[in-house]
DNA sequence: TCTATTTGTACACTATAACGCACAATGCTA
DNA sequence: TAGCATTGTGCGTTATAGTGTACAAATAGA
């Protein structure tokens, strides 16, 4: 039981936390009973694909997003580039929909913020860029203590190696594609 | 031995030949027996994620391809300014939220395809990378004349150097962010 | 043609995934 | 506090993944 991604697990218990779901609830959701849930949680089994597939089905998420245990906290990032992850408040949620590359220097994330939420982080090292596109709600953005904001269907870039910071100051909520190069 | 990606048998066997191995050398590569990998190039057995990682690492191709039955090979990337923009028919719109930019290499257009549209594009030049984010819709998604399909909320990243083209096959209007690097 | 080698499949055996269930620990309520 | 419900874990059992091996069929070479 080595060698196979070792975020699903970890990914896989943080996506059952943040629905506030138990081992049995996540079960009858998925059709996987919770021995084994709890098994694959702690690493202590390597699940099939058919397996893989009911728990992605059950929990409404893409296949891909499964074994990337991409729904996980901003602060677990550090692994994978540079440091300085924007703090992070309550009613977030981050999807990486691609992971940084080193044959394109970037990354690929979804941001999604429930009204009142707000983000802040420190600059990135010189030379990052985003690219942001607003997909849903009102986007504040802040730069350098400066604040900004954007519709849906807006864009916006920045030089990210300044203090900057994101904001659902709306009532709905925020949703937001973020291509950050570094 | 149900729901699961029905992809992965045939996309593996078509794999191996394409790579012209017997299943003697495929599983001398992958460390899997070839009595496995036949069974699992004959739908016969569900494959632990540990043995499909073993499979993906020993043919060198991504994880979620081989799931996904989606294989490219990751050729050279020279830096090469783009020329050839899709053929367009009626029925596509194609937004540009970022064009072309040297310091990032890469730009991001939405493509809006209604139903029943197509749209098919000439080999990128070399190295040329596409990574898509279906927004809404079903993306039907052809490489080298292999068509697959992609719901919304799904990535797909490829290499665009190959004959490739969208469509859209189903009822509503199909949405999905590109972002191409060069 | 014949012989040797390779190839993919079937089968018996081993290892482990997946399950149901029991239970200790925890949390909640009266 | 006691009693009850919930939660996650461990364990024994069942099902199936994964293997090594044999073998028929196909292929390659003389």
């Amino acid at each position: 039981m080595e060698n196979q991604p070792s975020s699903l697990g970890k990914g896989l218990r943080e996506l059952r936390q943040s629905r506030q779901w138990s081992l049995d609830q996540a079960a009858a959701k998925s059709g996987v009973s919770k021995a084994m849930l709890g098994q694959i949680e702690r690493g202590e089994s390597s699940p099939t694909l058919a397996t893989l597939w009911k728990i992605a089905t059950g929990f409404q998420i893409s296949f891909t997003h499964l074994i990337r245990g991409c729904f996980y906290q901003p602060n677990d990032l550090s692994s994978v580039r540079p440091v300085n992850e924007p703090k992070v408040t309550s009613g977030i949620d981050v999807r990486v929909h691609f992971p940084f590359d080193e044959t394109v220097n970037f990354e690929w994330l979804e941001l999604h913020l429930a009204p009142g939420a707000e983000s802040h982080s420190e600059p990135h090292q010189g030379g990052v860029t985003e690219r942001i596109l607003v997909i849903e709600g009102i986007l504040d953005l802040c730069l350098s203590g400066q604040w900004y904001q954007y519709s849906a269907g807006e864009t916006v870039s920045f030089n990210a190696d300044q203090p900057h910071g994101y904001r659902n100051s709306g009532l709905g909520v925020l949703v937001f594609q973020d291509v950050i190069h570094y």
